[in-house]
DNA sequence: CTTGGAATGTCAACAAAGCTGACGTATTGT
DNA sequence: ACAATACGTCAGCTTTGTTGACATTCCAAG
């Protein structure tokens, strides 16, 4: 395996049996259950779910962001995303400010309490895709 | 890259930077979206959904499982299985069957119709996994 | 300058699919 | 006889998606 990478790979994969196609909805399935799973278990104790984790996340990597642009990233509705910015703005994770130039557009940025819960999901994370690693090599 | 294969990588990814995690959250994010977009879609014309997808599919995947066994591999209650199993059979996609040594228990198999909904369903991510190899390489 | 439409974001109400808890029924095994 | 098991169901709650209605702000055409 891997000489050339491209040509035949890319040719011997057009003939998916029916059970590698299977195998693959499977290990899709397995691996986000466990992928989400440690994240879960902190969130849950602070009466957030995985929506929250999901907008801190990429608030993170992109301060800044405007809810529109956090809309189309995350391609749900801005009216499921704004009940999450709610409460994480209530809780003081996030700060929201109107922008200077659109004054229509809100700037959305991680207070330090917001940043520690970022760190702390994403370290959970590193642990669990090391252990992975460990196992399988790299494919999850 | 792929020598000895487990001490060199093993070692190497101990030393998972915060980027290199942060990219894996998004991918496994991105991965899940795209991978269930197409099933969605066809779901969603027949009034199913994500959980009827994998009923189905772990059905087919083992013929004449109990209820309790597709508990155990789901991971949901019976409560919330047995909502989707109801409207399967009710709908005529799956047969559920008393067992003939332990008559407490029920054998699910998929009708004519419910295997051909699951070849639809699995068609559908071939094609998609197919271009997704084709533009990656392994890794999804 | 005014005004109408597009863009941005908020509130309200509803649906899918998880969950817990309680209970009923049939069957099994001790 | 009786406890345990397998399954189904009712009721009610949570999370997170949806559509619909509405306020605010910006911009461009008249």
């Amino acid at each position: 395996m891997s000489q050339g990478g491209q040509s035949q790979s890319g040719q011997s994969l057009l003939f998916l049996t029916d059970e590698q196609v299977r195998k693959g909805i499977e290990a899709m399935f397995f691996a986000y259950r466990g992928f989400t799973a440690d994240p879960d278990r902190i969130l849950q104790t602070k009466a957030y779910g995985r929506a929250h984790h999901r907008a801190v996340h990429f608030i993170h990597r992109s301060p800044g962001t405007t809810v529109n642009n956090l809309l189309n990233i995350l391609g749900v509705t801005k009216q499921s995303l704004n009940r999450v910015l709610r409460t994480l703005i209530a809780d003081g994770l996030v700060s929201s400010t109107a922008g200077r130039a659109d004054k229509r557009e809100r700037h959305l940025h991680l207070t330090d309490v917001g940043a520690a819960l970022e760190r702390e999901l994403s370290n959970a994370q590193r642990d669990r895709m090391r252990s992975a690693y460990r196992r399988a090599g790299p494919e999850a």
